[in-house]
DNA sequence: TACAATGTCGTTCAAACGTAAGACTTCTTG
DNA sequence: CAAGAAGTCTTACGTTTGAACGACATTGTA
C-alpha cells in the first residue's frame, strides 16, 4: 500500500476530530477544539489541508465551504501511531504500556473494571465456548 | 518544575535505550540499536548531546569517552509521552488505547493471561484485605 | 612507527512543524 | 447599504528534527 508521509502530532489531533464528527469544517473542528487547545481559525485550516495533500482526509466544497472527511480508517492511522509509540518508546513491547496506563492510574477504577469484562469477552470468544 | 523542552520521537527512543542500559556511551547506544535501525555514530552522538541540553540526560567524561546517563525518571517521561499521545489521539480516554492494542492484536494470547492477572494483584491491593 | 579505529566537539542543511498573516470574496445584519 | 463576520487560497517564517560531515586527538595494533 502507498504509503502516505507521516502526520505530526498536531495535524494527529485535528484528523482525530474530524473522525469523531465524521466528517467537519474548519469551523466545527474549530469549536470542537478541547477547552485551552486555543488554535487561530486560519491554523486549523492550513491542518487540515495538509491532512488532504498527505492523504489522511479528502474534501468537497459544499457551497461557500469546504468539508473534510477521512479518506483511510481511523484504525489504520491509530495502529500506525500507537505502533510506532510502543516500539520507540516501549522496545515493540504493548504490555508495558499498559501496565504504565494502569500503575500511573491513567486508568480509573471503574475503567480496569470495565477492562476485565472486555478481557472476559475476549476470551470467551477466543477459545469459542458452545453457544 | 521547570519544564524541558519536549523530546523528539528519534531522540526518545534514543534515551529509553539509555535508561535500559542504566547510563550508556555512544557506542553502547549504537549497538543496542534494534536491527534494521542504522544510524550513523556521528547520529546517535547528535541525539545524545540534544537530550543532555534538553535535560533528559547528564554525562560525564570517562577517560577518553562521554557516558550518558538518565537526568529525569523515566516514568516521568513516560508518562509525559504517553499522556500527550492519549490526549491527541483518543481526546484523553486511556480505555480505548487499550481496547486498540487487545484488537488490533497487539498484545498477545499470554500478554492478555498476564494483564488479567495484573488486573487481580491491583485490586487485591485496591479494597485492601486486612492482615 | 605508522595508520586505521574510535572518540570528541562544532557545524551543516534540507525538510517538516507549528502557527499564522495577506489578500480577497461572499454572506449577514443593524 | 455599509460594515463586519466568515470563508477560501497562498504565502510566510522562525524552530525543530533527522541525519550526518569535518577537523582534530588518542589508541590499539600490523
Amino acid at each position: 500500500m502507498a504509503k502516505r508521509p507521516a502526520c505530526s502530532k498536531a495535524e494527529l489531533e485535528i484528523a482525530r476530530l474530524v473522525w469523531d464528527l465524521e466528517g467537519a469544517t474548519v469551523r466545527q473542528v474549530l469549536d470542537a477544539l478541547p477547552g485551552g487547545r486555543d488554535l487561530d481559525y486560519k491554523t486549523v485550516q492550513t491542518y487540515l489541508r495538509r491532512l488532504e495533500t498527505k492523504g489522511y482526509l479528502k474534501s468537497r466544497q459544499d457551497g461557500r465551504t469546504r468539508v473534510y472527511t477521512p479518506r483511510v480508517r481511523p484504525t489504520q492511522v491509530i495502529s500506525e501511531t500507537v505502533g510506532d509509540l510502543v516500539d520507540r518508546l516501549f522496545g515493540g513491547e504493548a504490555l508495558p504500556l499498559v501496565e504504565h496506563l494502569i500503575s500511573a492510574q491513567r486508568l480509573s477504577q471503574e475503567e480496569i473494571q470495565r477492562l476485565r469484562e472486555l478481557i472476559d469477552d475476549w476470551e470467551a470468544k477466543r477459545h469459542g465456548n458452545r453457544k
